[in-house]
DNA sequence: CTGTAATGTAAGCACATACTTACAATAATG
DNA sequence: CATTATTGTAAGTATGTGCTTACATTACAG
């Protein structure tokens, strides 16, 4: 019984890693069962088709709310350092998930009604949470009535872009360090705005 | 000879499109042909392989400065309105490209060596238009002193975010209006930034 | 009109891939 | 130990795909 489990684990890892490399169609079961230490024959008995093994992966990428988690320290902040935080805490959190978040983008011109759900809960959770912050931030009178969800775009656009191009796309990663530096000066520019007299 | 010309161009106009719909590996050489009305046969006459076709496509892609062109015009406006000028031409320029930036985006995780090239020379090319721009900005004292590069990046962040996500991945497009008002908001972020009192 | 370049027809090859079947070996469970 | 669930071995099938070969047809240039 636990062997059963980490059977499906392994292979699921292995699914995750070489679709992730190579897409859908490029990563064959012979290589993902290979890579997972089990016959081609043990993948089908467990998944049945290819198709089904790529939608249980789907299926299994639970996107951890930590957003919401880090909101009470948020609100103690400043609004600077809070934003700041939300936006390391935003960009760590895909980093993490940099495997997954290739497969979906990658593949989500390709098999969009597979992937539309699992996409869009994230963008939506991650919307949400941002935005009501931002609500908030407005009832208190610190923030001006932008709309929350065109704020939430600009700020989110910001990050995910930059996260896409210098994470994502350069092999070689960003140091941290290097990473606060831009995203304090993201910050600085939402905050503030770029013009001197208006 | 102008036959030869017109049958490449069908051969290439079919890979493109097939290729932006179901990625390298899922477009078939018997497709694309068909769908150019030509036989297999012409396909590998004119290119050889089908790795030599997609290269090709690729190489015909010239990314047109149109920022450039209309840098003019901009000069002379003030600069919410040159802003929203660049941002409208840049979403526009993208829209008219969205097939081949479709391929870009997800072929660049597969098959690094053969897009990061022509990828980069568009990410670069608009950069460093928008970034003299800036610069210029800057030398008149009309915008704060934050670094060029990081005002695009951000600038840009927002914007190309905003087309893949409301224009590239949802099927219908958005209307002009809207992505005028969406552009306005952006714009009016970006100069003004969020926060009342600092 | 004649020769040459471009395209078509038809058949097929070599290879990879998703998936199957029949049977044996092994490991966990009671 | 005996039963049962899980995995392995080995062979193979059906299909699709990139690409080739041999020959015929059409169009265009001189």
């Amino acid at each position: 019984m636990t062997r059963k489990t980490t059977t499906k684990q392994q292979l699921l890892e292995a699914t995750l890693k070489l679709i992730s490399e190579k897409g859908y169609l490029g990563a064959t079961t012979r290589e993902i069962s290979r890579l997972a230490g089990v016959t081609e024959l043990t993948l089908f008995r467990h998944f049945g088709t290819k198709e089904r093994l790529f939608e249980e992966l789907l299926n299994s990428y639970t996107f951890l709310p930590r957003l919401k988690e880090i909101l009470p320290a948020v609100d103690q902040l400043p609004y600077e350092d809070a934003l700041s935080l939300i936006a390391m805490n935003f960009l760590m959190t895909l980093t993490e998930r940099k495997l997954m978040i290739k497969i979906l983008l990658t593949e989500i011109h390709l098999y969009p009604e597979k992937i539309r759900n699992v996409y869009s809960a994230m963008v939506n959770e991650s919307r949400a949470t941002l935005g009501n912050y931002f609500t908030t931030l407005q009832k208190k009178g610190v923030m001006r009535s932008v709309p929350p969800e065109s704020a939430v775009r600009a700020f989110m656009g910001m990050l995910f872009n930059y996260f896409r191009t210098e994470i994502m796309i350069k092999e070689n990663g960003v140091s941290k360090k290097r990473m606060e530096q831009n995203v304090r000066e993201f910050v600085d520019i939402f905050i503030h705005g770029t013009m001197k007299h208006h």
